[in-house]
DNA sequence: ATTTTTAAAGCAATCGATTGCTTTTATTGT
DNA sequence: ACAATAAAAGCAATCGATTGCTTTAAAAAT
């Protein structure tokens, strides 16, 4: 596409017989313009079609209202409505989002980490790759003097800002519904463990456990079953143990709880009565399964908000103190008839 | 954020007794450069840490590797996935993507056209709000120089390249196997008319009667049932009529069919047996309500491809021939059992 | 009427990378 | 050994907006 040359402020300058700088000054209400010349000035602005060149502003600025996120899939409902949660606090700021997917790949993560960083955007805000393993991308955003807020997946011994869903306490109460609903052998569905929301659970799941002096049973506790096919199959492995559980606790995702009701259905199963089941983060069709599924709630949209305004205040990392710099998010237990054996 | 300056192609410059230009040559691998030192820059580059700064590139360049996309939502599963389709094209292309939504807000839809132009990107890809009127603000994009493609949602009067879903052939096969499955009185539940979209699917219900020698019976043409909730209360005025239809096309989303599906199940209604329900748009739950959601699949992500390509293709649009402009995605009826009357 | 003060406008450097053109250096051929 | 040629490096302008500083014009004060 040919590119007619845009209008500038020179343009605009030229045809009022006037300086460049009166016209950047004019446009940007600052001081020492007249108001006869300011409105001229934004008259022929207009009828020239003149459109701010954000880049030249930037460069000379130093720096950009842009904020970055970078997340594993914009088209999974948690990460989407964090997006929206940020969006709307930054849309209010005059901010603009530039939006890129790791597709849960960490090399393309660095990659996208590289363009936002020359883009000189002044924050990013991410939550890693499931194929997480070294910080140094995350460093290196710091040394350009760029804000970096991780969220839900994090780097643990990064001293950043975070914002994070209490996993561990989320998952306790969920097991903890489960044995007070009078489940006994609960298995547990769990993710790769390289990802602190992952470990997280599991060790709300042992706590709830230890604390009704329930022991762990190994065989009950199934690695990376995070997908429905995933959940399917090993739920499909777990009851045909010879002593099968009577609870699944899929921590992975409502995706996995899903594949655990479509096995115990076909099986002839009964839920709740013969298995419990509970997902996690209240995907909308949770509640409209048969029975609907027990989960927790993230708080997305709340948790984007929080995320976005923790920026804005200028909240700074508290170098040192780990926990100072930590937001949680305080998870919602969503009890539904997938765990309601006594009525 | 003190931000301590960055490491410009001056400082390796100086470090190693050249030219700038010469540095600018060297990591841009372009000729006049020779191995040794182009090596050493590399060498430096690396060791100062140094990060190109895309501003100022992209500023004396004049263009910019940036595509700006404009949807209603982004956590609304059919446009995540077509921002996922185009993303997963721009990323292979080195691309960046600038996501903004309008939040179905024209007065917001025109601020994101605004930054984005000022950011000079290359493309915009949009796909307009409900409450669009207006197309003046697509009008200057093209202006501006930047290419502009619609999808979905499009001004229809706009000669730019458009990507769309076939609406209106959908629905005609979605109420002609309604017809075929021994549906006599359909109802329609029908969107905002000022947008194509639903202009075409109310078009193509039309059709299918007209072909079947069916009457339009316009008690039966319920507006603006969007929503689960307003999808409901169109349900449960349809269902209280004297002569109540004996199946609902929901035609705004599938939202609406589940609203649909939870009245007819609290009043006692059969589905499909009494009531036959077509939703739109594939959303993940309507393949685990029970009964499954018969509904139409529009290959959104391969969608987003679509339009992604034709950008890189350096498609045209056609002046005065507008459906040369056209792309058209074939959407896919899904049969499910919320409209299998006969097994 | 003249000096002082203030407001308005102009000048020129700057942000960092790119690029057409010129100069210097190295290589080749005779 | 010297001219012809090619390769490598340097120079300086440019992209468009911003901003500290200076100059000019207008208003106020004496």
């Amino acid at each position: 596409m040919k590119s007619q040359k845009r209008t500038t402020i020179y343009d605009i300058a030229k045809k009022l017989n006037l300086n460049a700088s009166s016209v950047s000054r004019a446009l940007n209400n600052s001081s020492n313009v007249s108001e006869a010349t300011r409105e001229l000035i934004f008259k022929t602005a207009k009828e020239l079609n003149y459109k701010q060149n954000s880049l030249a502003s930037n460069l000379r600025k130093g720096h950009n209202q842009t904020i970055g996120v970078v997340v594993p899939r914009i088209n999974q409902n948690f990460f989407a409505n964090v997006i929206a949660g940020i969006e709307e606090i930054t849309y209010q700021k005059g901010y603009n989002l530039i939006i890129c997917q790791s597709n849960e790949s960490h090399a393309r993560e660095v990659k996208c980490i590289n363009t936002l960083t020359n883009q000189h955007v002044s924050c990013i805000i991410i939550s890693v790759s499931a194929d997480f393993e070294d910080d140094s991308h995350l460093k290196n955003i710091k040394e350009q003097g760029i804000q970096l807020i991780q969220f839900d997946r994090v780097a643990d011994q990064l001293d950043t800002l975070k914002v994070l869903n209490d996993n561990e306490q989320a998952s306790m109460e969920a097991v903890t519904h489960m044995i007070e609903q009078g489940y006994q052998r609960i298995a547990l569905l769990e993710g790769p463990q390289n990802l602190n929301i992952f470990r997280q659970r599991k060790a709300g799941y042992l706590a709830a456990l230890k604390k009704h002096g329930i022991a762990l049973i190994p065989e009950l506790v199934m690695e990376n079953a995070w997908t429905k096919e995933l959940g399917a199959e090993a739920t499909r492995k777990l009851l045909n143990l010879p002593n099968p559980p009577d609870a699944i606790f899929a921590s992975t995702s409502d995706f996995s709880a899903l594949g655990v009701l479509e096995i115990a259905t076909k099986m002839g199963i009964r839920v709740p009565e013969d298995l419990g089941i509970c997902g996690y983060s209240n995907e909308a069709f949770t509640e409209i399964t048969s029975p609907a599924i027990t989960t927790i709630d993230q708080h997305s949209v709340q948790m984007g908000k929080t995320i976005a305004k923790l920026y804005f205040d200028e909240a700074q990392p508290n170098e040192g103190n780990p926990s100072a710099n930590t937001v949680n998010i305080q998870p919602e237990l969503i009890i539904r008839e997938s765990t309601l054996r006594k009525k």
